[in-house]
DNA sequence: CGCGTTATTGATACGAGTCAAGATCGGTGG
DNA sequence: CCACCGATCTTGACTCGTATCAATAACGCG
């Protein structure tokens, strides 16, 4: 409840750190004038619950930084993560006024949101902003389909080895760090919160873990520190194509 | 391999089936003659595959009639539907080369192709196309994040009652039947294919099929003729929640 | 009418869930 | 500094749901 500081920043948006690759990374310098104008910072602690499915939404925004999950609970509690939301990932559903998903912050987060109605008109009128939401969007729905390959088809242990794969590859990125050698990253999710992305319970995510380590796919320091030693190994364990991913 | 006839009649776009509901919507009529410049039909039979996953795309389009499915393969052969493309949905990625699923024609469809290039060329030219597509694309990345809690936290006899309630939702929305009363209609998956969408064997699908019909949940005229009696009933078998999808 | 495809049903196996102890971690206060 | 506490994680024993393997049955097309 208490923020500790407000750090309600009227933060420079060519300062932003996911100015070019945010819902706005497209737009010109007049149409971030624009956007300027309708925008807000808000800070949510760890455990912090941004967003009640259901409720009324009157801003979307996009997550600066730290992470989030939107996730769906049915009536009698089983509940299923439907999307992972890390920086310059958007919020909300413009054209919708009730949220459709529960959104959590799993660290401390910082988003920038744009009040509702405003953002969009401004959606109708500067295509760029138009042009790069379906561009995330469009990436978005090959994600979910990728994830629902996951969880149609794929074994316990495939499913772990799947979503390691995937931090990996988004932390490679992010550090530059080539696919080449051993990776270590921390795991920004509980046990609890890799059961809800994989339709498991969390005592097989730990069991699998276990396995893994214990098969030397990974190593582990401490619970949540990941290193791993075979990129192309963990792929296989994945069940996915080693080579694939970037077709000829 | 031999098309019966060459259907591929340049039809005007005045009198499309899909023509309010497709990526051309909201297209004023100079917009869709230039896309009557740009497209041309084709027909393909139940059981073809119109486009392999990794093959070079040169066209999008949309589905004008039939039914089509999008599917993912492993390796190993383990298959799972990602997508089910109705009468006005779209197909194929603007921006990507290659196709990332497997398109396959479930029963004799008809498509409205367009040269990809020039579509790309058009999207960016006029906001109409644009706009559309990425409310469509919104619309299935939440068919998807549904299908997602589906495959990961359903049970066999869950997943066949939300099936059965998708299509049956479609069905009366198409024929506009109140949600009141009976329903009937004609399953336009084969056993197999609904695993392959679900997550489930197809043997597992029989058996759940079965079950429900024996609970007297729903009544088989065939193996494809269905008839659901209370469809809240059929909410209720399925998980969700009976007075949902309209929040107030 | 007969054949291939599609669907049903049965017997058994196995992977993941459930229930239940404990162990480890990280933070707090004596 | 170390002991303690709650949260998080691990591991074990057992259960249960779905997959697997296999044999029939029903449909629909030629």
């Amino acid at each position: 409840m208490l923020l500790n500081e407000p750090t309600l920043t009227t933060r420079q948006c060519g300062d932003c750190p996911i100015r070019h690759r945010a819902v706005c990374a497209r737009c010109e310098t007049d149409e971030l004038d624009r956007l300027d104008q309708i925008k807000y910072y808000r800070n949510y602690e760890a455990g912090q619950t941004v967003i009640w499915s259901g409720d009324r939404m009157d801003f979307v925004g996009s997550v600066v930084s730290g992470i989030a999950t939107l996730t769906q609970t049915m009536e009698d509690g089983r509940t299923q993560m439907v999307g992972l939301l890390l920086p310059s990932d958007f919020v909300g559903r413009p054209g919708r006024d009730n949220a459709a998903y529960d959104v959590v912050a799993v660290t401390d987060m910082v988003m920038c949101c744009f009040r509702k109605k405003p953002f969009e008109t401004m959606m109708t009128e500067t295509p760029h902003i138009a042009q790069r939401l379906l561009e995330m969007t469009l990436d978005e729905l090959d994600a979910a389909r990728e994830w629902m390959l996951v969880l149609g088809r794929k074994t316990a242990r495939e499913k772990i080895a799947s979503l390691l794969a995937i931090i990996a590859r988004r932390d490679a990125s992010l550090n530059l760090a080539g696919v080449k050698g051993p990776l270590t990253f921390e795991l920004p999710l509980t046990r609890e919160a890799m059961a809800d992305y994989l339709g498991l319970t969390l005592e097989t995510v730990s069991r699998q873990v276990s396995a893994l380590k214990k098969d030397g796919v990974i190593t582990l320091e401490g619970k949540r520190r990941v290193t791993i030693h075979d990129f192309n190994r963990l792929l296989d364990e994945a069940g996915d194509d080693s080579d694939g991913g970037m077709p000829v």
